[in-house]
Order: structure tokens, then C-alpha cells, then sequence
DNA sequence: GATGAATGAGCTTTCATTCAT
DNA sequence: TATGAATGAAAGCTCATTCAT
């Protein structure tokens, strides 16, 4: 019971301050647990941390590969590839965040690590699906794996704007910005 | 003199651990300056920070701004914004890297508004170019911010990636990447 | 049988790191237990370790003092009291160790005065032996209690110094230079 | 100033309670400092309690060693020993009874590697002065070392008694019992 | 202008102990 | 008998900041 409520707590906490200035105490108030109670399920803040990422993300990511071992064009793909991205940002705020924006700065090395797996373990799926629409001749040709970075990076960025500044913008509109530009960007028109 | 060493190695120092993992004393270290110099000539971490960013930055911001203001066609001026963006981020690595990741987390909220004024001033900028492009009809009709800031975004995790994984990339693949994607994705090809 | 396996796991673990650096946590561990048993059985870390003590030495010292009993010339004695003790330390190093080591620190005041109790009654019963000695004029005339004092102290840092260090020198020669220390040091040679 | 005052309390503190039991709170309370200041100047307790015990000793068993450097008969080179390690003892108990107490338990294995290192120099420094004596045919037949250590063992047991059960006694007596059975147990008395 | 010794609030972590089962 | 999840006091340590010089 309580490993649950103190990973909640600290999905909550770390997302809102970051990994540095999120503290044991808030997690284990917000979690209505005892401070010790956190280093009974978790050997540390870092580890609670990397578990946070390891059990919520890779999770989700997998939900996003499943959907698309599908036979639906290339066009449909990226399109899914991108309301899935949408979906876990949006749904799942406070964890994806974290996931993709702690990644430069602020974490111990021994959990950047471990993070870093995960991301580029997203970003080379992104990239085979490119390479395989590319290696048909469907795709304009340019690099698989930075058009896959370039791709995320879009993504996120709207996403962080749409959570920060934008309620007043549909998520349509995020989708349709970023399936627009993405498709017509990368997709060989044939005539 | 000491005020300068002191800001070139903040910012050394900075994009190196991020603003909370960075320590005064390293700053002061690496400055060869007395710890008591810092708050001699800056308030406080916040306040040096902040002037490192709105030093540097506006300054940068303003060069590509300059560059930008001429009578070129749209594809032109994206391509330009483009390039100049590489610049700043090759080149002040460092520095942009902090304006621009450090954004979400980590940052007194004292400090991260002023931060997010210049984020949001380029923004505009970019949105204003856009925006004249589709008013003349030649960008696919999106949201104008939201394809600025998706741009943004593609550029900054395609230079990230660059920075951390391939230097094996050239420099000119990145521009490739990122210029296709943008052009072809937003402008509208008469034909 | 719990109890047991306690009770050994907890001379193992108190002797490798001394009381204030054994944890309840490892005791359980190494005993196979669950770290609430440890309090089934004992009333937490102060009453095991006394326990330990009191339990396992007092049966040594009770041994010693057995074999002492007997019409034997001085000498004798006194070389059966140093080879009892080598054998308390060389064969019980892990308790004996504890006893005579952690006398001084990091025990608590309620379990500290019950160890000095069994290390002065052992004081004062190699200070009797001695005493009769003195009565019958066949000891140097000095202070019984203090050269049993020093005679201990000998013994102990020897056999520190045995199971430190050397591993090379043989069991044989510690018990000859102790003796032949002890012995011509105290027994008056009648000429 | 802070840095003695420190030293003061921490000779104190640690003497008091052992290496573990010592706490950093404490000493600074002791020492009138604020926390900080004592990570100020040492950078954390293991090297605060080395410090304290590298000054502190290797100066006084400098002192020692200067005063035996003298043409004296082997008999009087003991007897100075001995009355050094008693002044020593008695003089700084609470330093000395750190270094020869906390060896075996407690300590950070750091620390403790440093520690010892002077032990034995010490141990090696007397062991010379006992070999010398044995070439020359004056003491008895023994491994010089073990004596050494059994000396050493002897002084430090019987000061420990006086510190801690006996202040009445006198001092002469504790160095009586001592110089009589070491010069008695070891020289040879050539008739 | 510049220094660096001193500060103290706040952090992560440890661990003996409790208690419902 | 035995368990192990939960506790919370207390520890060691960090670091932005202050201030007398």
C-alpha cells in the first residue's frame, strides 16, 4: 500500500520541482507516510526516482509499440507514433516530464544512466519505423535517426507549451500542427 | 575583471551541472575568486544566473534578430532562423543549453520568469515570421506559435542529440534534417 | 532454536564491526530471521549484546576458574591462567574481543556497567591468586591488583597483536614470552 | 581560532564517548562553533577524528623518541619508556585512550588504516631499543616484538584501571608495578 | 574591490524499535 | 513463535549567504 501512494506522491513531487529541489519530506508527506517508510520501499531518492521511470515509462512505451506492429501505412503510422506521444504527455504529465526534460541536467549519473536507455531505446524504434518507410522510397531522404530526435523534440516542445501557457488551444490543434508538419515534412508526395 | 571571470565561469560551470547541482564555490573555484567575491559583485546564485542568461542571451537573440530583418523569401529567412539557431547552440553550447532546458524545473521562480520572458520573446519572433508567410498564403495553415515552438523544439533535441551522442554527424546533416523537414513541412509548394 | 541462531549471528556480527557499528538489520540476516524475532526474543540491541556476554563469557570465565582450583605451585598457576586465557581469546577471539575491547567506548551506560562486572570479577580473582602468592613471600612486593591489571593487558594486546598481524608467529610463542615475562617478572627466584 | 577550539572539544567528545557515540552536534556545541563551521575546516568527522589524532600524537611520540636517543644503560631506557607512556597516558588520557582503544571496532576502515600506522611505529620504535638490548646479551631470549606489545599492553591496562577505578592511587605505584615487571621478566640479571 | 572564516537551515540517510497479523 | 511493514528521532553533511576585515 504504501509503495504505491509514495510512488504516486513522488511522480506528483518530483514533477512539479524538479529532481534537485523535490525533497524526501514532501514525498513522504504527500504520501502521508513516514520519511522512514520511504527508505523501507526504496534504497534512496535516486533509486525512487529511476523506479518511478523504469516501472511508469517503459510501460507506456510498450503500449506505443504494441499499437503499432500493425499493416497500416506509413502516413498512419507516424500519425499514431504522434497521438500516442500526445496521449502519455498529456495524460501522464507529471512522469513524461520528467522522463524528457531531466535528461540534461540534475540527476546523478548512476540514474541518467539508466534514463537515457529508455529514451533512446524510444528513439531507435522511432527510427526503424522511419528507416523502414524511408528504404521503400516513401520517405524524403534525409537522416532516419535525427529526423526521429527532431520529430520528439517538436512533439515535446509543443506539448510543454500546451501544459504551460496554452489551455485555451485544443489538443487537436497540437496534433494537427505536428502531423502536418511532420507528414509533409517527411513524406515523399508521389504525382 | 573579476566580475567577467566570474561570469564566464558560471557559465562554465552552470551548463555543466545545471543550475542547482552548480555550487558556488565551484564558480568561485573555477574563477580563481574568493567565495565572498560572488556577492560582491551579484546578489545571489538567482541574480548571477540571470545576468549570464540575460547577458548572453539577449545578445545572441538580438545578432540573429539583426540578421533577419531583410527582403528574402520566406524559405530563405526559415533556413537563416535555422542556421543561426545551430549557431547559437554549436557554438554557446553551454549557455543555451541552460536558457533552454533548465526552463521546466529547477529554477527559483524568481528567476525562471524572467528566463521564460526571452524564451517566449524568440518565440514571438519566429511566430511573427511564420505568420507573415501564411498571411501571404505560402505556409500551410497552422497554428503559428505552436509550429514556432514545434520548430524550436525539433531544432534544440537535434543539436542535444548532436552535443551527446554523434559526433560523428555532420554539422550540415543536422541543418539538412531540420531545414527539409520545416520547409517541406510548412510551405506550400505553387505549383 | 531461533534464539540460537540469533545469538551466533550476533557474535559474528558484533565482533567484526563492535556494537554501535553492528546493525539489528544485519544480525537478522545473518541469523535467517526476520528482524522482528530479534525482539521476540531479546528486549532490543543493548539486552542482546549483554546477553551474549553475560551467557557465553561468564560460562568461559567459570571454566577457567574450575581448572584454577587445585594444589599446584604458583608458577603453575599462573601459566594455566595464561594459557586459559590465550585459549578464551585465540578460540573465542569474536566474544572474548568484545569483552575486554569495548570496555572503554560505544556501549551504552546501562550495558557497560554489566560488562565491568564480569571484567573486574575477573581482575579480582587473578588478583586473589596473586595476593596468596605475595602472603607467602613468593612475589615481588608490589600492588596484586594492578600487576593483575597489567598481566591482562599483556595477555590481551599479544593476542591483538597474534590475530592482527602476524599469523606467522606459532601459538607456542606468544605463551613463551608472556610466561617468561610474567613469571621471572613477579616470582621472587629464591637463591 | 575556530580550528583549536574544535580540536579541544573533539579531543574531548570523542574521549568521552567513544567515535561513534561522538556526535558533530556535540563537538560543535563543545567547541561554541556552529555546525558548518566544523565541515569548514575538516571535511568530515572521520578526518576530524584523524586530524585530531595525527597532530595530536605523532608530536607527542616524537617527544618520546627524542628524549631516548640517549646514552643510557638499558634498564633506564625502559624506565623512561614506561614513564613517558604513563605521562602520556595520564597527561592526555583522553587523546592517547582514542588511539589505543577505538583500534580494533568502530572506526571508518580510512581512518582506522591511518591510526594504526602510528601504533605501530610505535610498537616498532621500542622493539628496536628491546633488539638492541637482546644482541647485546641483556635480555632474556624472547620474540622482541611480542615483548613490545606486551609492554605496551601492560602500561596501557594498568593507566586504563587508573583513569577509570582507581584515583587512589598514586602514580609511583603504577610505574613501579610496571618497571619492576618488565625489567625483572626481561633483563637478565648477570650474577 | 575583495576576502574567507563562519553560519544555520535544510537535506538525505540510518536504524533501533514497535505492532498488527 | 515469528513476521516485516512502518516509524521517527537523530545523525552526518551541503551550501547559499553573511560580514568583519
Amino acid at each position: 500500500m504504501s509503495r504505491v501512494k509514495i510512488l504516486n506522491a513522488a511522480a506528483d513531487v518530483f514533477s512539479t520541482h524538479g529532481y534537485q529541489r523535490a525533497s524526501m519530506d514532501e514525498i513522504a508527506m504527500q504520501a502521508n507516510v513516514a520519511k522512514g517508510t520511504l527508505y523501507y520501499h526504496f534504497s534512496g531518492k535516486a533509486q525512487l526516482f529511476q523506479t518511478l521511470v523504469t516501472e511508469g515509462m517503459s510501460e507506456l512505451v510498450a503500449k506505443i509499440r504494441s499499437d503499432l506492429n500493425t499493416d497500416v501505412t506509413l502516413e498512419e503510422q507516424i500519425k499514431r507514433i504522434v497521438q500516442h506521444h500526445l496521449d502519455l504527455y498529456l495524460d501522464n504529465g507529471a512522469l513524461a516530464r520528467i522522463v524528457f526534460y531531466e535528461l540534461s541536467n540534475g540527476l546523478e549519473d548512476e540514474v541518467l544512466e539508466n534514463i537515457q536507455q529508455i529514451h533512446q531505446e524510444y528513439i531507435r524504434f522511432l527510427t526503424e519505423v522511419l528507416e523502414m518507410g524511408r528504404a521503400e522510397g516513401m520517405l524524403r531522404s534525409v537522416n532516419s535517426r535525427l529526423a526521429a530526435v527532431g520529430i520528439i523534440g517538436m512533439i515535446e516542445h509543443v506539448c510543454a507549451e500546451f501544459l504551460t501557457e496554452g489551455e485555451h488551444l485544443a489538443r487537436e490543434q497540437l496534433e494537427e500542427v505536428i502531423i502536418t508538419i511532420v507528414t509533409s515534412g517527411l513524406i515523399r508526395k508521389v504525382e
